[in-house]
DNA sequence: ATGCACCCTTAACGTTGTTAGATTTAACGA
DNA sequence: TCGTTAAATCTAACAACGTTAAGGGTGCAT
C-alpha cells in the first residue's frame, strides 16, 4: 500500500508542476508564488509543503520537467547524416524548448544537470568518438554548444522579459545605433541581435571549428579515433 | 551651483553602489538587500529612494560599473597582433571581470549593453572589417563569442554558488558519472568542466570558425573587406 | 527670518517564503 | 462500530522583503 500511496503523491506532484510551468508562461518568474499556485490549484499555500520540502524543490522539478521530459529525444545520428549537421538539429530543438517557457533558463541555471541530460551528453559523446573525434574534443565542442546555447537563449528571454518596448521596435533601435556606424550596419544587414539566423550562424561557427579540430587529429592518426577510451560501448541510452 | 549639488550626489551615488558591490560580493544577489545595504552605510532604508528611483535602477548602476567602469579597456589591435588571438584575450578578460564579482551574470543578464559596450562592439567591428570580415559576419562571430561567455559564466557561477558541495570534488563526480563512461572519461581528461581550458577552447572553437568565414569570404572578394559599409570611419572610441 | 531644496527619519502597507499546530478525511484492525 | 493512524489540508502567524507616505531637520539664498 505504500507503493499506491507514493504513486498517488507522484501524480499529485505531477499535477503541481505541470500548474506551476502554465503560471510560468503566464506571468513569468516573478509571478509564479506560492501563494498563486496554491490557489490555481483550490488549496492555501501551506498545503504545498506537505508535497515539496521547499520553493527550490519546485522549481528543480519544474527544470527536470522542462530539460528530460520536455526535451528532445535524440538517438545517435541516422544513416547518412552528417555529425554536424545532426548536431546542429540538437541545438536547435534545445532552444525550441527552452523557448517554449518563459524565463526557462533564468529557471533552469544553476541546476545540476538530471540523468536524461548525462545520458543525452555520453551519447553524443560516444557517436562523436566513433566518428573520428577525441573524447577531449567532443567534450569540449559539447561545452561550447552548451554554453552558447545558454547564453543566447538567455539574451533573448531576457529581451523578451522587458516586453516589446525598446529593442523589438526596429526604428529606435537604429537611432540609438546611431553614433556606432559598423553596428548600426551589421544590425541593419542581419536584422536584430536575437533571430534565428543568429543563433543558427553561432551554432555554425562553433561546429566549423570542431571540424578542423576533427580534421587536425585526424591528421595526426589516421581514420577513426575511439583511443583509449575504457568504456568502448556507444552507450545507445 | 545645480552643477555642484548634482555631483555631490553623484559621489553619494557611488559609493552606494561601492558597498552594494561589496555586499553582493560577500553574500550573493540574495543577500544584497536594500535594508542590509541601508544599515551598512549607517542608514534607513527608505533613504536609498533619494539617491535611486527603485531597486532595479540600483542594480542596473552596478551592471554599468562592472562592465564597463571595471570592464577591459580595449583599444584596436597592436601592430603585429593577430585578430584573433586580440579578440580572444578581450573575452578572456571580460570573463575575469565578471569572475570578479559574484552572480554577476545573473546581476547584469536582462540589463541593455550601455554606451561604453556599444562603442567597444562597435570599434570591434571595424577592425574586424580591416583585416576583411564582412560586417554580418563579424557581428556573428561577436554575438556568438558574447552569448558563449555569458553562458559559460552562468554556469560557472551557478556551480560556485551553491558550494563547493557536489561537483567540485572530484571524486563524488566520478562516482556520479560511473554510468556514462564517455562522459567520465572525458571528465578524467579535462578535468572538470568549468575549468580555464574548457574556456579557451570553447573560444578557439569560434575563432576557428571565423577564420574560416574570413577565408571563405577572401576567395570570393580578393583581399580586404570594407565592402559596402556607410559609416566608414574606423570609429575609434 | 523665511522659504526652499536636500537628505534622512519613522511608520506602515502589501507580499513573499516558511513554520507550528490544529483539523479534517479516509482506511484499517479490534 | 469504535478507535487508531496516516495522509492532506487548514488557520494563524513570523520575519523579511520592496516600497510609499508623511514629515522632520539641516543649511543656504533671498
Amino acid at each position: 500500500m505504500n507503493v499506491v500511496k507514493l504513486s498517488t503523491v507522484a501524480l499529485e506532484r505531477d499535477k503541481i508542476v505541470a500548474t506551476a510551468l502554465r503560471l510560468l508562461d503566464e506571468g513569468g518568474l516573478e509571478k509564479l508564488t506560492l501563494r498563486r499556485l496554491a490557489a490555481e490549484l483550490g488549496v492555501q499555500a501551506p498545503a504545498l509543503y506537505w508535497h515539496f520540502k521547499n520553493k527550490q524543490e519546485l522549481l528543480d522539478e519544474m527544470t527536470e520537467v522542462i530539460t528530460v521530459h520536455e526535451g528532445p529525444r535524440i538517438g545517435p545520428p541516422a544513416e547518412g547524416e552528417t555529425w554536424d549537421a545532426w548536431l546542429a538539429e540538437w541545438v536547435r530543438e534545445q532552444r525550441r524548448v527552452l523557448n517554449s517557457h518563459r524565463d526557462s533558463v533564468r529557471l533552469t541555471a544553476g541546476t545540476h544537470p538530471g540523468q536524461g541530460m548525462l545520458s543525452t551528453v555520453d551519447m553524443i559523446l560516444g557517436s562523436l568518438t566513433q566518428v573520428g573525434f577525441a573524447v577531449e574534443d567532443a567534450m569540449w565542442g559539447v561545452t561550447a554548444l552548451s554554453s552558447f546555447l545558454g547564453g543566447f537563449v538567455l539574451e533573448e528571454q531576457a529581451d523578451r522579459e522587458r516586453g516589446s518596448g525598446e529593442w523589438s521596435q526596429f526604428h529606435e533601435a537604429l537611432e540609438i545605433l546611431a553614433p556606432y556606424p559598423h553596428l548600426r550596419e551589421a544590425m541593419i544587414r542581419i536584422g536584430g541581435p536575437q533571430s534565428q539566423d543568429a543563433f543558427d550562424h553561432g551554432v555554425a561557427l562553433i561546429l566549423e571549428g570542431m571540424r578542423a579540430r576533427l580534421a587536425a587529429s585526424s591528421d595526426r592518426q589516421e581514420g577513426h579515433g575511439d583511443l583509449e577510451v575504457e568504456g568502448d560501448r556507444p552507450a545507445a541510452g
